[in-house]
DNA sequence: CAAGTCTCCTTATGCCGTAAACTAGCGTTC
DNA sequence: GAACGCTAGTTTACGGCATAAGGAGACTTG
């Protein structure tokens, strides 16, 4: 499930999103409400947070509140909107997080950055699933934006620099994580845990693919050097393979733009 | 929607998707089967390919086959075993694209193996819908694999930096083209375009949060200094933005793993 | 021809988001 | 204090989904 952000009335949705210190509070006519905006984005994402996007129905959350399915829209107008309301409020997480880091030196700022969207990922899987192409623009999301473009910036990146290194890094701890997440995923919606489907499907794959060694030699002699081996038992292969990675690839892509600024203020970086 | 393969049977899905030059022709009893796996997969893809994979339903598929959702289930398990055999089968396009590049210096390989699959997931966007986290495991998307582990394996990596640096060229691309496609994707799911949306909501933001410019004084700034300009108003900003990122990240990730291959082979690199 | 097997169909179950129409609670205004 | 009109929450219903179950007819093999 991909899920788009801001297609309803954009003035309600970025009235509640944006709200916050409203005072706001002359008496309505009419029954006194029981439930608040709050309250339904509070449950649903916990439901999220337990049991993964693709059990976050309207019914659930209401259940969970005791009420119908249709309650909830009386304060939201739809599931899209209310999954909006969702996102934000799980980036203030984030956001507090983050904002605590910006005075470090640049990569150990930009590091932390990465590693608390990482942790936050984790925390709340279903935020992966909550596409960019329309983006939230909420309060905290831009909390976050903030704290990883100033870090950039007083690195000395000119702004669209700021904008690609950004893009850039987001992204790679936003694929990798993604399956690290989907590992643990998979589990909770299939039972089957890793070690235990990759063993019944690699017996298959050698069955129906004798001949594997020789059409794909390189990958099999990374798999004879040990590139996939599961140094933690304790720990699914794959949590560790995409952590290993996140390093590696933060490390790299940090050294690729240490040389563009170095580069650009010849060899004085600020 | 996000799917997981093979939960299956495996024996079944792993030999459907390393059937291929399978003669087992002998006649069966019964009627003469009017569709077949690989008809099912092909009706399946251009359904997914034309309207995205919330769009793709057994009905749907059925229905372009001029027969009944349950028919398809005769030589299909479940709609995962489908997608997973559509998966495999659209990377067969990939992988011939990937493997003509090989010979080229390692740099121009690697990136022209991104570039390939970018121009993939914009045509099968849904592709960035399956899952990692229980791969496929099919035929043609190890010839993929093998094609940029080969690439990288020359430049003189080892087995595990190979690794590492895979997974970040192949996360920071797939989540880049990601938002490209997703882009597209909007377009299509809400009717609205990109730079509509973005009317309408800034002009809410600008209500809604009037102290914007000081509360995210970075993000003004490269706002002010056009980091976020519209160079070509033919095409969404988005694509653009995602494209030019690619640049930059690929770039610099380059970079990066160019270091670690010099720095491990004493300034000799093979 | 009979038996066995295979394709495809219809029907049904239990999910989903949400439209529509309704009931009952409550502040406001005469 | 009665009438009005807004509001929170309800029930019911529609059209979608994957797929389980069982049945009708077509075809090959004995």
């Amino acid at each position: 499930m991909v899920v788009y952000a801001g297609q309803g009335d954009a003035r309600r949705s970025m009235a509640l999103l944006w709200r916050g210190e409203r005072p706001d509070e002359r008496p309505a006519p009419g029954p006194k409400p029981e439930l608040s905006v709050d309250l339904i984005v509070d449950t649903a994402v916990a439901v999220a947070d337990e049991h993964g996007m693709a059990a976050l129905s309207m019914r659930a959350v209401a259940e969970r509140l005791g009420r119908s399915a249709m309650s909830l829209y009386t304060y939201v107008a739809s599931k899209n909107e209310l999954i909006d309301l969702m996102y934000d409020h799980a980036f203030a997480e984030l956001a507090d997080a983050v904002e605590g880091e910006t005075e470090r030196p640049w990569r150990t700022a930009a590091t932390a950055w990465a590693e608390h969207l990482w942790r936050f990922s984790l925390r709340h899987p279903w935020t992966l699933q909550v596409s960019h192409a329309r983006p939230v623009l909420g309060p905290h999301e831009y909390r976050v934006f903030e704290a990883l473009a100033l870090v950039l910036d007083r690195a000395g990146l000119g702004p669209s620099d700021v904008r690609n290194a950004f893009g850039s890094l987001f992204n790679l701890v936003r694929g990798l994580v993604r399956t690290s997440a989907e590992a643990r995923q998979a589990l909770a919606a299939t039972g089957t845990a890793e070690d235990e489907w990759w063993h019944a499907r690699s017996a298959q794959l050698e069955e129906v693919a004798p001949d594997f060694d020789t059409r794909f030699p390189t990958l099999a002699a990374m798999a004879e050097g040990g590139a996939f081996a599961n140094d933690d038992e304790d720990q699914p292969y794959l949590e560790q393979e995409a952590w290993q990675t996140l390093r590696f690839g933060m490390g790299a892509l940090l050294d690729g733009i240490e040389r563009r600024l170095t580069a650009t203020t010849d060899g004085q970086p600020r």
